[in-house]
DNA sequence: CAGCTATGCGCC
DNA sequence: AAAGGGCGCATAGCTG
């Protein structure tokens, strides 16, 4: 049977891709073993590349198979009051994989490796001369101890946490996370695994080119002989240790640098202790109702499987036309019957044999939501009901059942602590984060534990209040009053822009004295005149936040971009703050070359600082009229002079006049690199990162709170997934009360610590994920 | 065939 | 003149 039978997986290639960023062997097995070749063959080839390659390293690693041996590696480990670890499994999930084997080292001992659960190639079976699993863990046990609590390093922590923990050591842990370090140091770091970052820093660059992943590949570690493979693995441990010690001579409390000493304090108090929410919300995982999909994939089958059928039939008004264009341009690209699904298809159809224009002068030949929304044509309009529909059978409906794990029947996703360059997390295989909330059929697929029910509880208006808390930080307190004051910030900008009184700027109406009117059914009444000019306050304020335009807020807000920019004006006159906050940032970011949350962590943008222009020479050099002429020197720069020359072509121009000035530079040999776009994404990203920076420092820091409430673990709270500005929780019911209380509680308090203002928590408690609220 | 980019779209 | 920040993932379509 199947030698190397490895658990299904929603996608094998993303498997690929993660363990290649995050440096784990990929162990991904192939039915069929590459180049024809047998899994000996292969294990062989494995072997002998291994021994040519690393044979000269034999004594610089251990292979420990002695229970004497382990305790007195680890006496040293607790006498150092240090170790670095790594897990070797036969595969990539903790849930459904096995330990292999794992890497230890720590100062004045060899770099090891303690093979646990090899097995042969040929009879299958547990390799002999293994220390058992549980004696090893007992062990490992040792550092965490009272009073014992030994530093270790490792490499991507939740990983080896979550294998250490489901092979015996429930407290794993990992007191420094090289992953988790270098995103702080360097978010824009191209490589970020482990064998390439030491190489960078800890070897100048200079390291050994020679990589491994690709001959493991399609072999489980667990059947390559510990006698070959320790050589690869217990290497792992020792540069782990070298890049953490490299990080923290940067990332250190004592640092005579302020931003490093931050940027510590972000990984002492935030990256680190959350590597522990990550792993709990991993092995929780999320309740998947079959019974509800199987519902949901004969329903929307059906509509997609009719909206197909609609399209078709429009498509038989079109017959001559289409018949026209297939005859007349025989190397055309149109399959029969035309592919909705195909963009390419589409946008001939509508342009070449249609002939509508798209309206957008940037994409001509676009098919995107906004420009087929705008047509009013039946092809267009069949095609987005056709992408909505697609969109939600193919990526979630038929996509999240082969998610599930067949053991708990729950959907274990992948959290990335690090995941975006300001600091939020992400989620894949599956994305949790972007489940459709607007359908609200979707969310539904999703339920509480037996017993139990959904909690989930937001930060409301997190991101403008991390934006008052920055600016009160250089010196303006006219938002962070307004909240202070508990006032609405949208209504009172557009009170202060627009000249009118605060209650003038209001959603719903008030009496005199502030409260709300009500209707006979108990709604708040909307106030028109005032629900608009908080509107167009609230655009404004997200579209600096965003690095909006102004023809885009022009265009939310149904007015003229000429409209849009005087409210803009307006909101800057009346709330100067806004403006000071914009060009703080971009001052702060060309100076220093960076932008930091309200915690401390950065964002670099090295864009903001290239010059708008560049000038070099196309050919590499000035263009000779001489070609023999070999001894003079080239000139690599271009003369300042027709720099200076070229800048003041450029003044001001844009379009077709600037590419003329470039075409003139062209015909001289000087080739004019246009950084303007760079730039300009610089600059929207320097106040967006510190805003969206900031609002995850503060969920992340909630997170940990949560986790950590000794009062919501005995109440067996559990978190299970964070949507940026939210949780998602599950509680038994009974502790439904208590729960919620103490959840919205909890969370509010860690962000009001940090920004020093009321932060609400609104709390929903739910059977089904976004079903009917429960009230009790 | 794998692996890549482009296009498009779900979420906050 | 126009200008949307941050993700993950599906399909199409190209390349080696």
């Amino acid at each position: 049977m199947a030698l190397f039978e490895v658990p299904k997986r929603a996608n094998r290639l993303i498997d690929a891709k993660i363990a290649k960023s995050a440096n784990k062997k990929v162990t991904v097995a192939p039915t069929i073993v590459r180049g024809g070749g047998s899994i000996l063959d292969k294990i062989n080839l494995i072997k002998s590349t291994v021994e040519k390659n690393l044979g000269q390293y034999k004594d610089e690693y251990i292979v420990i198979t002695d229970i004497d041996v382990l305790t007195d590696y680890i006496d040293h480990a607790i006498k150092n009051n240090y170790i670095s670890i790594d897990t070797e499994t036969d595969g990539l999930d903790p849930l459904l994989n096995n330990l292999a084997g794992i890497c230890i080292y720590t100062h004045g001992q060899k770099g090891a490796y303690i093979p646990v659960n090899h097995i042969s190639y040929i009879t299958n079976e547990r390799v002999d001369g293994q220390l058992a699993q549980a004696d090893v863990m007992r062990q490992f046990q040792r550092l965490s101890e009272p009073g014992s609590v030994v530093d270790i390093d490792m490499f991507n922590a939740k990983f080896d946490i979550r294998v250490l923990r489901h092979a015996g050591w429930k407290d794993a842990y990992c007191t420094w996370d090289g992953y988790l370090g270098a995103n702080l140091l360097n978010e824009n770091e191209e490589h970020k695994n482990l064998k390439q970052l030491h190489n960078k820093y800890c070897l100048n660059g200079q390291g050994d080119a020679f990589r491994f992943d690709d001959l493991f590949k399609g072999i489980p570690f667990t059947m390559i002989p510990f006698n070959t493979g320790y050589l690869y693995a217990a290497h792992d441990p020792v540069i782990t240790t070298e890049l953490c010690e490299y990080q923290r001579k940067w990332l250190n409390p004592n640092s005579d640098r302020e931003d490093m000493r931050k940027l510590f304090w972000v990984m002492e108090n935030i990256e680190m202790p959350c590597v522990q929410v990550v792993c709990d919300m991993e092995d929780n995982g999320i309740l998947f109702d079959m019974n509800y999909q199987e519902e949901l994939t004969v329903k929307y089958n059906k509509l997609l499987e009719d909206e197909v059928k609609e399209f078709s039939d429009i498509l038989k008004m079109y017959d001559k036309e289409i018949t026209i264009y297939r005859k007349a341009n025989p190397n055309n690209k149109l399959d029969d019957p035309i592919n909705i699904a195909s963009p390419t298809q589409i946008a001939i159809l509508l342009y070449d044999i249609l002939g509508l224009d798209s309206g957008d002068k940037k994409s001509p030949r676009g098919t995107g939501e906004e420009i087929l929304s705008k047509m009013d044509n039946p092809i267009a309009k069949a095609v987005l009901k056709y992408r909505e529909l697609s969109k939600l059978v193919n990526t979630y409906i038929d996509k999240l059942p082969n998610c599930i794990n067949p053991n708990d029947g729950r959907i274990h996703c992948s959290f990335n602590q690090y995941g975006a360059k300001t600091g939020r997390m992400s989620s894949s295989e599956p994305n949790l984060q972007n489940i459709p909330s607007h359908n609200k059929d979707i969310r539904k697929m999703f339920v509480a534990s037996d017993g139990y029910v959904l909690m989930s509880s937001d930060f409301s208006q997190q991101e403008p209040k991390c934006l008052a808390a920055l600016c009160r930080k250089q010196g303006d307190s006219q938002m962070y009053d307004t909240f202070m004051r508990g006032k609405d910030l949208y209504s009172e900008i557009a009170s202060k822009a627009f000249n009118q009184t605060y209650r003038e700027c209001l959603e719903f109406m008030t009496d005199e004295d502030g409260n709300w009117l009500y209707d006979e059914h108990g709604e708040r009444i909307t106030y028109k005149a005032g629900k608009e000019r908080r509107t167009q306050a609230k655009s404004i304020l997200l579209g600096v936040l965003y690095g909006r335009g102004e023809a885009s807020i022009g265009e939310q807000l149904k007015c003229t971009t000429k409209k849009a920019h005087e409210i803009k004006e307006s909101v800057f006159r009346g709330f100067p703050a806004i403006k000071q906050f914009e060009q703080d940032s971009l001052d702060m970011a060309y100076e220093l070359g960076y932008v930091t949350t309200v915690c401390g962590r950065k964002r670099r943008l090295p864009d903001l600082q290239l010059d708008e222009f560049e000038f070099i020479w196309r050919d590499g050099a000035p263009p000779q009229d001489d070609l023999l002429d070999f001894d003079s020197e080239p000139d690599a720069e271009v003369p300042i002079d027709k720099q200076k020359y070229y800048l003041k072509r450029l003044k001001g121009t844009w379009g077709s006049s600037k590419r003329k000035v470039f075409d003139e530079a062209n015909k001289e040999g000087i080739w004019i690199v246009d950084n303007g776009g760079k730039i300009a994404d610089a600059t929207r990203q320097c106040v967006n990162s510190r805003i969206q920076g900031s609002a995850a420092d503060l969920t992340k820091l909630a997170m940990i709170e949560l986790n950590n409430n000794q009062e919501l673990k005995e109440l067996g709270f559990r978190l299970l997934i964070p949507v940026h500005d939210e949780v998602i929780a599950e509680c038994p019911i009974e502790n439904v009360k208590e729960c919620s209380k103490l959840l919205a509680e909890t969370m509010s308090k860690a962000a009001e610590k940090i920004l020093e203002m009321p932060i609400k928590c609104d709390v929903e408690i739910t059977r089904e994920w976004y079903g009917e609220e429960l009230k009790f």
